[in-house]
DNA sequence: AGTTCCATGTCGCGG
DNA sequence: CCGCGACGTGGAACT
C-alpha cells in the first residue's frame, strides 16, 4: 500500500465527469492496485476513486488510471507532502454476524411470531426469479409467501410481488397469501403493499432473538 | 487528518457485530472525526469505520469510537508502524457533470426531444408514492408521463409502472401514456416496458446538451 | 460474463 | 429531522 498526501487536482471521466480543484489530499494506493483520493472529511467514501482491475502509469508529476471500461482517473501532482509505501500483507478478513439472515432464521423457527397458528413450509422456496424467504401454510390452510427483510421498503413489496405472481401460477400451492415482515416499514411500502394486496407485519430483532436464546435455554 | 499503519484488532457493535482478527492495517481520523479501518485490498470501502459524529476516546493502545446511535469501534493496537497527522484544510469540493438531474433538467426544456409535439406540464409531478420526472401533453392532448434514468433498467420500468397505476385512477388525467426515457435501455427493461405496455425512447446526453448550448448561443 | 439482491450502504434534496 | 430516490452505487452469490 502507497500513501501519498499531497496538492493535486484530479479530473475523473467515464461513468461521469467529474473535477477536483487543487488542494491538499490523501491518495491512496492499495496492493490490489486500486486508487483512492480522499478528503479530510466526508465519511468513507473517497472523493474520487478507481477500482482494480486496472493500469496506473506514473509519470511522477502526474498519475494516469485507466480500466477495461473506458474509463480514466487523472492526478497531477503539485507539491507532495508525504509518499510512503508499506506491506500490510493479506487481511484475515472480517466476521460479520446480524444482518438479514439472522432475522429470516429466526422467523423461519417460531413463523408462529407473524401469526396465529402459521407453520414453516419450507426456507428459501424456489422460483424461476428467485427464492421465496419463507414458503409457511396458516391456521385455515392456505400457503403465505414471506419476505424478510431488515427494513420494508418498496423494493421489498415488488420483489414479493413478482413471487406471488409467479406463486399463484402454481394450481397445487391454490390461493397464496403475502406477508413482508420487517423491522421497520415505511409508509410508502405500507402504501404500496395495500394497494397491491400485500400484508405487513413489524418484526421486533431484539424480541425474536430473547425467544431464541429462552428455547436455547430449556434445552 | 490522522494516519495510522499498525497491527491491531477492531471490534464494532451497532448495527451489525463484526470481528477482525490481529493484522496490519491503514487507521485514518478524518478532521470531521470520522475513522477508517482499510486494508490492502477490496476497493474503496474500508473493513470497518465510523461515521461523524462521534466520540473518539484515545487510551494509546485502544481507542473507543461511540456514536449517538449506540454504536461503538474498539481499535486495539498491537505495534505501530506510522503514525502521522496533516492538515488538509477544508476541500473545495467535487464538480461533477453528466448525471439524471442534468438530464431531466436538459429534457424538461426540450421535451419535444422525446417526441413532436410533446409539452412540459410539470416536473417532480407528486403522486401518493412519490413524483414523476416529467409530466407532459402530448400533440394530441393526453398525459404523458416520463421518467428519466441514465441506464434504463428492470428498476425503472417498475417505479414509472407504479406512478401510472396511481396517475390512471386521477380522473381528470384522462389517459396517460408512460415513457422511460435513458442514455441506454436495456434489452430486459425494454421487453418487461413492451409487456407493461410503457413506451421508451433513447436519449443522446451530448446531443441534448449541444441542443442546449445552441439555444444559450442565440441569447 | 450477466443478473439479482443486500448494504453498518452513503449522499443529497425536499417537506 | 424524516422520507425518499440516486449513486461512477459496491460487492457477493448464483447461473
Amino acid at each position: 500500500m502507497r500513501i501519498v498526501v499531497a496538492d493535486c487536482t484530479v479530473d475523473y471521466r467515464g461513468r461521469l465527469a467529474a473535477h477536483l480543484p487543487l488542494a491538499r489530499r490523501l491518495v491512496i494506493v492499495k496492493a490490489d492496485g486500486c486508487v483512492l483520493v480522499h478528503a479530510d472529511g466526508g465519511a468513507y467514501k473517497p472523493l474520487n476513486w478507481m477500482t482494480a482491475p486496472n493500469d496506473l502509469v506514473d509519470e511522477g508529476d502526474r498519475w494516469i488510471v485507466t480500466n477495461a471500461k473506458g474509463e480514466r482517473l487523472e492526478i497531477r501532482f503539485h507539491e507532495v507532502h508525504l509518499d510512503t509505501s508499506v506491506d500490510l500483507g493479506e487481511d484475515p478478513g472480517l466476521v460479520k454476524d446480524g444482518v438479514e439472515l439472522e432475522l429470516q432464521r429466526l422467523l423461519a423457527e417460531r413463523p408462529g411470531t407473524l401469526e396465529e397458528g402459521l407453520e414453516l413450509i419450507r426456507r428459501e422456496y424456489p422460483t424461476p426469479i428467485g427464492p421465496v424467504d419463507l414458503l409457511c401454510r396458516d391456521a385455515e390452510g392456505r400457503v403465505v409467501a414471506v419476505e424478510v427483510k431488515r427494513r420494508g421498503e418498496i423494493d421489498g413489496v415488488e420483489q414479493l410481488d413478482r413471487y406471488l405472481s409467479f406463486l399463484r401460477r402454481d394450481e397445487r400451492l391454490g390461493e397464496v397469501r403475502g406477508i413482508l415482515a420487517a423491522q421497520e416499514i415505511k409508509p410508502q411500502a405500507q402504501v404500496l403493499a395495500a394497494d397491491r394486496g400485500i400484508e405487513w407485519r413489524v418484526v421486533d430483532y431484539e424480541t425474536l432473538r430473547g425467544i431464541d436464546s429462552d428455547v436455547l435455554r430449556l434445552f
